[in-house]
DNA sequence: TGCAAACTTTACCTTTACGTAAACTTCATA
DNA sequence: TATGAAGTTTACGTAAAGGTAAAGTTTGCA
């Protein structure tokens, strides 16, 4: 199954994605079960498309940012809704203003945690040096 | 067993923390059983130091960030951790540089995040602006 | 002294995100 | 043709991080 042309693929195996994102098949069915993606079928075999993808790329860094699948794709839906209903865009932009007031308080954090990992990165410098010029093993 | 006087507090009782960090007492506990934070007793009741406190500050920012309750036990174990063994100071170091790469790759993910946000709260906008200029409900 | 609030332990329950195993099908190819 | 790789479904298991309930202390204070 595995598809040997590479570049512009348009689409791809469970394998392929798989290796790609080193991730197991169970992980990526199990998206599926959640409702993220739905690939197409050739016969009982999966099929993915370029937006499989793409949304496989952004559950994986949702995840990298604590997002649940849940919350994930809650933002795929409302991505794909209407455009013209203003209650569901109103929806969505309370959605996205949330999510972006935690994703600053993320990066405020992470700024903090970056400054005391450097911190702790010197001393430890420190400290090796120290016992280097003191000789003990 | 809620203190009343305010300020340099140097001791808290359970529920003084879960009111300020607004966590469950079973949270705290459970952070003790995992090996987090070791309260002094009075009797069976705990008492918590000032270093208990800052502790709790540690684990739940951690949370947010995504570290597991045993990453940060681990990250708290080496700090207490025995400063003239070079051994535990390179394991420290690893561990330390380690953190400090997925934290670089997670400040990255979310500006990636933040301007896609951005963008998609731009088109929410243009869109409402358009659907009521057309006056459909 | 005697309640009510706050504290405790013990123990089982729940959700999320998969891991693992079993048993089966499809397909390329030796 | 048969064997092995890759795919599938179904189902049970697991770890993390608590929730919740039961049943029992402890303590302030009216």
């Amino acid at each position: 199954m595995m598809s040997t042309i590479h570049s512009p693929q348009s689409t791809y195996s469970i394998s392929d994605l798989s290796k790609e994102f080193d991730i197991t098949t169970r992980s990526i069915r199990f998206y599926e079960d959640q409702g993220l993606i739905k690939p197409k079928r050739r016969g009982q075999t999966r099929i993915y498309s370029l937006k499989d993808r793409v949304r496989l790329k952004l559950i994986l860094r949702g995840k990298r940012l604590g997002f649940s699948l849940a919350e994930t794709r809650r933002l795929f839906e409302l991505y794909d809704a209407d455009k013209s209903s203003s209650t569901q865009l109103n929806t969505m932009l309370d959605l996205v203003n949330e999510k972006k007031s935690a994703l600053q308080q993320q990066m405020d954090d992470i700024k903090v945690v970056l400054m005391e990992l450097n911190s702790a990165e010197q001393q430890c410098k420190a400290a090796l040096e120290d016992n280097s010029a003191k000789k003990n093993k």
